[in-house]
DNA sequence: TAGGCGTGGAC
DNA sequence: TGTCCAAGCCT
C-alpha cells in the first residue's frame, strides 16, 4: 500500500467547495442544513452511473409527482416505469419502487441513518449508503465513487490496478475523509472529479490539490488510474416487429428479467450473431421486411436491428400485447431502442 | 467474482 | 464512425 496521504488534502478541498460548490436540484448549499433525505437518496440512485445533466429534469419531474416516500410508495409501477424511461438501467427503477415499500413499512417512513441500515435496502449499495449517511444525516462515511477512485489514484501515483486495487483505493480514501463535513467532503471530490480532475485532459493548473498530488508530480497525471483493459464488445443482430392495425401499433410488456427488464416496448424476435429475419413474429401476418435498420450500443454489446411491418384489420388480443395509438407513443415510456424505431416507422408512414 | 444491465456526452 | 466513460447494484 502507498503512502499515506498528506493532510492537507482535505483542507483545500473543502476551501475549494466553499467558494465553488455546483448549486444542484437535490442539494443544499455548503454551510446550511442538508436536503431532505428523500431528495438525496432520489438523486443518489438516479446518478448511479448517469451524469447529472441527464439526471436533472427526471429529478425534477418525479419530485413534483412524488415528493415523499409515501407518495411514491404508493405509486403505479407502470406509471413509474414509463417515467423512468430513457434513463436507462431499469432495474433501479423497480428497486426504487421496493426501497420505498420497504422505508415506509419497515421505517414508519422515514430513511434510516446509518450505512448498516441503508445498505439492507433495494438498490442502495456501499457508495450509495455511504453517500446517504454523509451527505443526509452528516456521518462519517467514506464515498468512494468512480470520482473519488480517479482522483485517489492520481494523489497517490496508485499503480495498482483497479478494478482490483479497489480496496487499496478505498482505505486511502478513508485517510483523507474528515470527521466534520464528510458530506461536503464527498460532493467535494465529485465536483473535483467533474469540473478538474477529469478521466481524460485533467486540469491541474486549475487544482486546488495540486501540491498534494504525486500524479501531477510524475508528470502525466492522466496516466491513473491504471485500468485492467475489457473485452470489447459483440455485435448482435435483431428484428423488431411493427404490427399496425387502424391508427394504432402493437405493444408488448418485456419479462422482469433480461435486458430492459418489465419495460414496454416493440415486438422483437431472437437477437443473435446473425440476423434472424422474421423469426419468431408476435403473431403470424404477411410480414414485410424492410432495408431501415436501428443501431443501438448497450452496456455489454451492440445491437442492430432490422425492421419489419405487418397490418392486421381486427384489434386482435394476443395475450401479452396492447395496442397503442401512435400519435401517442411519445407517452408510451418506451426506452431508447424502441423509440428509435418508431421514430424510422413513423417517417416512413 | 465477473458479467449483466442503458444511455448520452466527449473526442 | 468507434471507443471510452459516468454519483453502481445485483447475482
Amino acid at each position: 500500500m502507498p503512502a499515506k496521504l498528506p493532510s492537507t488534502i482535505a483542507p483545500h478541498l473543502l476551501a475549494r467547495y466553499d467558494r465553488h460548490a455546483r448549486d444542484l436540484p437535490w442539494r443544499a448549499p455548503p454551510g446550511t442544513p442538508p436536503p431532505a433525505p428523500y431528495r438525496v437518496w432520489l438523486s443518489e440512485v438516479m446518478l448511479q452511473q448517469t451524469q447529472v445533466a441527464t439526471v436533472k429534469p427526471y429529478f425534477e419531474r418525479f419530485t413534483t409527482r412524488w415528493p415523499d416516500f409515501e407518495s411514491l410508495a404508493a405509486a403505479d409501477e407502470g406509471e413509474l416505469m414509463a417515467a423512468w424511461a430513457g434513463l436507462g438501467y431499469y432495474a433501479r427503477a423497480r428497486n426504487l419502487l421496493a426501497c420505498a415499500r420497504q422505508v415506509v413499512r419497515d421505517h414508519g417512513g422515514r430513511l434510516p441513518d446509518t450505512e448498516a441500515e441503508l445498505r439492507k435496502l433495494a438498490g442502495i449499495g456501499d457508495y450509495t449508503a455511504a453517500a446517504i449517511a454523509a451527505i443526509a444525516f452528516g456521518a462519517r462515511a467514506v464515498v468512494v465513487d468512480a470520482n473519488v477512485e480517479r482522483v485517489v489514484a492520481r494523489l497517490a501515483a496508485l499503480e495498482d490496478p483497479l478494478p482490483a486495487a479497489r480496496p487499496t483505493v478505498r482505505a486511502l480514501a478513508d485517510t483523507i475523509t474528515p470527521e466534520p463535513r464528510a458530506g461536503d467532503f464527498a460532493q467535494a471530490m465529485m465536483d473535483l472529479g467533474s469540473d478538474i480532475c477529469t478521466a481524460r485532459a485533467p486540469r491541474c493548473l486549475l487544482c486546488p490539490l495540486r501540491a498534494d498530488c504525486a500524479g501531477h508530480a510524475s508528470g502525466a497525471p492522466e496516466r491513473f488510474p491504471v485500468k485492467t483493459p475489457k473485452r470489447k464488445r459483440p455485435h448482435r443482430r435483431g428484428t423488431i416487429f411493427w404490427l399496425t392495425s387502424g391508427d394504432s401499433v402493437l405493444l408488448v410488456r418485456r419479462p422482469d428479467k433480461g435486458m430492459l427488464g418489465g419495460m414496454r416496448a416493440l415486438p422483437t424476435g431472437p437477437w443473435t450473431d446473425a440476423a434472424p429475419g422474421l423469426a419468431e413474429p408476435p403473431i403470424p401476418a404477411e410480414w414485410r421486411l424492410h432495408d431501415a435498420t436501428v443501431r443501438h450500443g448497450f452496456t455489454h454489446f451492440t445491437l442492430e436491428c432490422t425492421l419489419a411491418s405487418a397490418r392486421v384489420e381486427a384489434h386482435i388480443n394476443p395475450e401479452a400485447g396492447s395496442w397503442w395509438p401512435i400519435d401517442d407513443l411519445d407517452s408510451a415510456g418506451l426506452p431508447t431502442l424502441f423509440a428509435k424505431a418508431a421514430a424510422v416507422m413513423k417517417k416512413q408512414g
